[in-house]
DNA sequence: CGGAATCCAAAACGATACTG
DNA sequence: CAGTATCGTTTTGGATTCCG
């Protein structure tokens, strides 16, 4: 018996369930920076430069893929300054804030547990 | 510069600093089956064959990585019961159960918001 | 400054077949 | 039943260079 998933008035959305779109949007946030890129833009708009810098150890290419895929799905609103040094914004939508709330809830446990998780972190630095 | 992630006793953890072991472990968790591989295992001990069947689309490798990743990090135990037809069972550890809570608030989120979210999701599944 | 383009390495994922 | 072995595909991530 698999936990039923009902969204609105129709349907049983089964998160386990193959087709299910919920694993699409599980799997938009299951990646190695899309939930750090939400939480580094959640105290407001930031700039490319600064989400890179921010984000230590991203490239250019990945950051634009991860900020492309949320613009996408509507998490992440993206403004462009025409100035001459170019300047772009990138913001929280509200879906976007909403998303940012479970996701800081993770990071939180993430944060809070640390010791009590064993992988092979080098444990240098908590 | 961010503050670095300093260790034990008090700790400041930036989870964006790129060697905090906070990373690794959002890592382990942000991926294709993690996530909902414990949702599987919240309503008690479950057998391999269970979780192949509920893990809609998981082949036996992927499950297994999965599950030997999650208890080498301590998040899952798993028992051996020495029958004729073998019988194995994979259980939250309290840590594990820990995650869950978390976990279980992202699922719920996505679950609730799917309408709002516009990936390329089918909308079927119901 | 904010990327796009290119190339590359490494995971992660998946299908299938086979075994203790 | 609960995997392992193997192989191939796909997806991600990363480094670098270059351009408007």
């Amino acid at each position: 018996m698999t936990i039923a998933c009902t969204t609105g008035n129709h349907a049983q959305h089964d998160v386990y369930a193959a087709l299910c779109p919920c694993r699409d949007v599980l799997d938009l946030l299951a990646n190695k920076w899309t939930a750090l890129a939400i939480g580094a833009m959640e105290e407001g708009p930031q700039r490319f430069g600064a989400l890179q810098r921010r984000l230590q150890g991203i490239s250019p290419k990945v950051l634009t893929s991860t900020l492309r895929r949320l613009e996408d799905s509507g998490f992440v609103d993206r403004t462009v300054y025409p100035a001459v040094p170019l300047h772009v914004e990138y913001e929280l939508t509200e879906l976007g804030r909403g998303v940012a709330v479970p996701l800081g809830v993770l990071r939180a446990w993430v944060e809070t547990h640390l010791d009590t998780v064993k992988p092979d972190a080098p444990a240098g630095c908590a």
